[in-house]
DNA sequence: AAAGTAATGTTATAGTATAACATCGCTTTT
DNA sequence: AAAAGCGATGTTATACTATAACATTACTTT
């Protein structure tokens, strides 16, 4: 994985496997240092967000649990967004009400979203000078900064006539 | 009004009352230029939004308008304000899943908001260097950027230790 | 083994939003 | 003035999103 500040947008044929194999590596790895506990129903999930490789409506990652876990109700999965929101192994996209993975957990701030209303993929950027250009315009009109929700829609190169 | 490119939180003293009015004159006059039609629910929508002055749920508004109008139903305000969205006479706050009155409605792009979580009031931008920028940070990841999405939480000056 | 705590199970309900079809009322045409 | 057309509203039902509250289970620490 590049140190790059950004990650664009997945081109068709990258390895979806590995992809999210790698995730749930990085989850698993960053939990056993925090002494978090990486349950079953914790981990599966994550693997669900990463597995659709799209933002997800939790109900629909409920149906999808239910499959193999009958008595899965929205308290099994909002439980488990709950935490993976909280370790930031996962975001809300607000303007769509839709979970996803994030790419890079260990960060401690927000990322920014760029979302292709034609395939729905997301792009996480991880700008600090976007990251500072808003604290210091939310500063200058009186407001200090805590958390961020920035959302970008349009449509991306694949996307495009 | 001033033509600065961003407005500050409201001092606790401003005039309440003029402001409403001020927006129902100018949603009133920027509709007629459109020839649309503002009706006695948009207009009253929109006047319970300013007159909250602070982000307000659906349902709080349905509640409110149901005091004067008792078969109003959730159709009745979200009708109303889509209306109101579409004109850009008003805001939907995704993080808040609530709608607030646009300050500068004649203005053809989405603003920026400022949200404090201690008194709840909301400041807009219009910032055409934090725009820019994020269609620049956008474009380069290669998306065309259509709509945004820009709130920031946190403190404002009178609401911190 | 017992106690304490975190996670999950379970039922119910709150909160957000739209679908679908009927009716009303304004405007335009005849 | 009557009829047609259309946008707005009325009305009922339902889909979708999320949390409260309390019971039980299971892990961890002593």
């Amino acid at each position: 994985m590049p140190a790059a500040t950004f990650r664009s947008f997945h081109s068709q044929n990258h390895n979806h496997r590995d992809c999210v194999a790698a995730a749930l590596a990085r989850a698993e790895s960053l939990c056993r240092r925090r002494g978090a506990r990486f349950t079953r129903i914790r981990r599966r999930v994550l693997e669900l967000i990463w597995a659709g490789h799209r933002p997800l409506p939790a109900y629909e990652l409920l149906a999808q649990l239910r499959r193999e876990k009958h008595n899965a109700t929205p308290p099994t999965i909002y439980r488990a967004l709950d935490f993976l929101l909280a370790h930031r192994l996962a975001h809300k996209i607000e303007s769509l009400n839709a979970y996803i993975g994030c790419t890079r957990p260990q960060h401690d701030h927000a990322g920014q979203f760029l979302i292709c209303d034609g395939c729905r993929q997301v792009a996480e950027l991880h700008d600090p000078e976007l990251q500072r250009m808003l604290e210091r315009k939310a500063s200058r009109a009186g407001l200090k900064a805590a958390r961020q929700t920035i959302e970008i829609r349009g449509r991306c190169k694949g996307c495009r006539p």
